[in-house]
RNA sequence: GCCCAGAUAGCUCAGUCGGUAGAGCAGAGGAUUGAAAAUCCUCGUGUCGGUGGUUCGAUUCCGCCUCUGGGCA
């Protein structure tokens, strides 16, 4: 990835859940001129706040963040949506004279902005149903070998057991008539219009990560987050299927509340989905190109940010 | 004090009719194109509680000891 400095400015702050993301971006909100955006597949949903560690309404009153309480639980939210909805709102702050800062842990999301992604259909949720039910009744393997006939590039990249994207791959050859790997052949590539500084935060030692990671999720208890679950249990249109349910944390309690699991158990299995999300960001962070690593206990890390912000931005 | 059952990977346990052992979970690494806080892949040496005996060979059989459950007094 090139960077042109004649581009605007654009922030990027990544790192593992509990890892002081959102206390970085508020520090930064404090001293540039600039508007945040949330890069987080969670808070974009209402009603969900106290297990997705979203901003208390007094922190988002003084630090406003786009693309946080944007839909219900029952609508899913995609890559693409976010990608879509990212870039006019990162044109609307330029316009503005502002820096877009984008702070989240939804790795792919960032990904999309920054790559682009292939002109694929939406979702469609009869196909996948379709697709689903198939499976149900022959197992997966038989829905990938049917993969395999119309496409067999895709199918020898994926795994038969990875029902989720043997299922896309289907999905998007029955609705295009065209296989994915030919999108895919067909993508121009995108690069985004913005001069990017890109940030990534985590504790040094994994151990202290885990330590958060567990404290915060004893804290959400105590700050209600069984009650928080309870209610979108109770509305009862929602299911253990939906993206919103399936979020870490949310599917432990919503199995507590549905007699799968005990309370302790929902503890323990709570905490452990949580470590082995911040794992999964940790790996694509590890890869990622042109980061500017700082360290969630250094207590200079605001400085240092903006010593670079300057050097790199504006200076 | 006596009787019974246990003691094996970080945890829960399986197993070896005597040839030094393997699952699940946890953990680690990786992948990641409209569900991504999702989904998937790979990775298992540990005085088999201690000690003595039998044996070519004991984690496995036997004795004793220690500890943990449970029962009887």
């Amino acid at each position: 990835m090139t960077q042109d400095t004649q581009l605007p400015p654009a922030i990027f702050i990544m790192g593992p859940t509990a890892s002081g993301k959102t206390a970085l971006a508020c520090a930064l909100y404090d001293q540039l001129n600039c508007e945040l955006i949330s890069v987080d597949s969670a808070l974009v949903y209402k009603d969900m706040n106290i297990g997705t560690a979203k901003p208390t309404a007094e922190e988002l009153a003084q630090y406003p963040h786009h693309l946080i309480d944007i839909r219900d639980p029952s609508e899913p939210y995609s890559a693409a949506d976010f990608r879509e909805d990212v870039l006019s709102l990162m044109a609307d702050i330029t316009a503005r004279g502002k820096i877009p800062v984008l702070v989240g842990g939804t790795m792919l999301y960032f990904k999309f902005l920054l790559e682009g992604a292939a002109d694929l259909p939406e979702a469609d949720e009869s196909i996948r149903k379709q697709i689903e039910d198939e499976a149900s009744e022959k197992g997966w393997p038989v829905i990938h070998e049917k993969l395999a006939q119309v496409d067999p590039e895709s199918a020898a990249r994926l795994n038969p057991n990875d029902p989720q994207r043997v299922q896309r791959a289907l999905e998007v050859f029955l609705i295009t008539g065209k296989p994915l790997s030919e999108h895919w052949a067909q993508q121009q590539a995108q690069s985004i219009p913005y001069h990017v500084i890109q940030f990534a935060i985590a504790p040094k030692e994994r151990k202290t990560l885990h330590e958060r990671i567990e404290l915060r999720f004893h804290q959400m208890l105590e700050q209600g987050f069984v009650e928080e679950v309870r209610k979108l249990f109770q509305r009862g249109d929602l299911h253990e299927n939906l993206p919103a349910i399936r979020a870490v944390g949310y599917r432990q309690v919503w199995d507590f509340l549905d007699g799968k699991l005990s309370y302790d158990e929902m503890v323990f299995k709570g905490i452990v989905a949580t470590r082995q999300l911040a794992k999964r960001q940790m790996t694509w962070l590890r890869s990622w190109d042109n980061l500017n690593w700082l360290e969630s206990e250094d207590p200079q890390l605001i400085e240092k940010a903006l010593k670079i912000i300057s050097h790199v931005a504006i200076g």
